[in-house]
DNA sequence: CGGTTATTTGAAATACGTCAATTCAAGTGG
DNA sequence: CCACTTGAATTGACGTATTTCAAATAACCG
């Protein structure tokens, strides 16, 4: 029974800075770039910064700072005068945040570190992107990663919304695999630094349930969960469990 | 007894196409345009179109068109193989959708009239606010939206996982009364053009239990609803409900 | 008026949250 | 290496919010 989505932050997310794969982790992201932008995009690497678990990263109503995510987990979130808390998002490496200028202002939510975190200041991207005009790759790229965020947050409210707890963490768990997948052939499972307050903040369930169905899916043989690493086991089981549709589909006619 | 959130649109919402006040509906979501953009918007006049309760505007996965809505309300959702249903987000007239192409495809929505719709074709609209540049008065003005459209679906995503059924109606009615208040001096109340079952849909609440959550809310006198017609009567104590939090604050620290 | 759709209500089931206690894992200082 | 602390995971018992089922009005429409 001793299986748990443990913490273990601090053990495989200490800061990674001289990881060669970092920048691959980056790239891969966005997509359709050629070498001149690769290029553009290495000079970058000067700007990093770091920041520890719990740190906000951006406050809520603050002015917005383009930031990518090199390592560690970072929530996107609000908090409300009671306590309680909602997770629009989790980003992970790879992940981008911070630039739609004001957006954030409106929309009143804070960035935070949720374990150690590593950036590269991306001020420089979002200008030479500006500087390139709408039509270069660079803005392609990061707009088409805008509308990956939006399709991302549609998704979740339909979660939030209209799964039960089980659809919700099977989903949740779907979805974590295949952000945090770094290649082909890796069926080994994958790190999740999350504690099960965190996912229960980010599919609206109350810790306690969060663990019961955890629970529930391990006793399924549906996943395994050791120190923050998860396996699924069964995915095509545990995508009928998620309520997940058929990929996507071409256009539909009109009219009811 | 007899109050309720009927559907009444087609006797209140029969086209207004005549209606001199629709132009204006639309320009005061517009904020900070000149007399030039103001000339250019009245051209649009021209192409207008008119929609069904139940037709759906834009499939899933469908090209995105640009619309702006004259008069009647619209829906954009998903709707689960199972037939469970979440809406997103509910237009009302002066909001627009289909601005930001091809994002549609990958959120995998669907836009749908819920009651007779009305609109112009604002696709000259979003080619004029090209052309002018990303720093024309146009191209901000939607913009800025744009960041509204993305802040009310944060609120949206609050409200679906951490409110409970009492404050996600109280909310969603302070929200639909801002909305679609048309200015100042209307303690008249508003039309709500809704079935329980769409609010239901949009809160992620059965339809029996809006149902009861409204018959609280009048049995406390804090809103009346008749035939689609809703009045706030206590908006402090409505807001107290809520859980809304106060307004906006200024930028905040930076580590916990 | 008859047919349809929406609202309303009660009774019962259930999913989920809260409370409280225990266990477990990891770190810390002696 | 060992108490000791701390935070997270786990578990049981219990309360409650919300859903489901079913049926009865009520409003609307042609």
């Amino acid at each position: 029974m001793g299986a748990s989505v443990a913490d273990g932050a601090r053990r495989a997310y200490r800061h990674p800075s001289d990881d060669p794969a970092a920048l691959a982790l980056l790239l891969r992201r966005f997509p359709g770039l050629g070498p001149l932008e690769i290029e553009q995009i290495q000079c970058l690497e000067l700007a990093r910064r770091r920041w520890r678990p719990g740190m906000v990263m951006l406050g809520e109503g603050q002015e917005a700072h383009p930031y990518l995510l090199l390592s560690g987990w970072v929530s996107r979130q609000r908090v409300l005068s009671d306590g309680r808390r909602l997770i629009f998002d989790l980003l992970v490496p790879g992940d981008g945040f911070g630039f739609a200028a004001d957006a954030n202002a409106r929309a009143r939510r804070q960035v935070v570190a949720v374990t150690a975190v590593e950036t590269v200041d991306a001020e420089a991207l979002a200008v030479l992107a500006r500087e390139c005009g709408p039509e270069g790759r660079l803005a392609q790229a990061m707009a088409a990663l805008q509308r990956e965020d939006e399709a991302r947050l549609m998704e979740s409210m339909v979660r939030l919304g209209r799964l039960t707890a089980l659809e919700k963490v099977s989903h949740f768990l779907l979805e974590m695999e295949r952000r945090t997948s770094t290649g082909p052939g890796e069926l080994k499972g994958f790190r999740l630094p999350l504690t099960q307050q965190t996912i229960g903040d980010a599919l609206g369930l109350s810790i306690v349930h969060v663990n019961r169905v955890l629970r529930h899916l391990r006793g399924e043989s549906l996943v395994s969960l050791q120190g923050g690493f998860v396996r699924i086991l069964d995915p095509l089981r545990l995508a009928a469990l998620a309520a997940l549709e058929p990929p996507e589909r071409a256009a539909r006619g009109s009219a009811v």
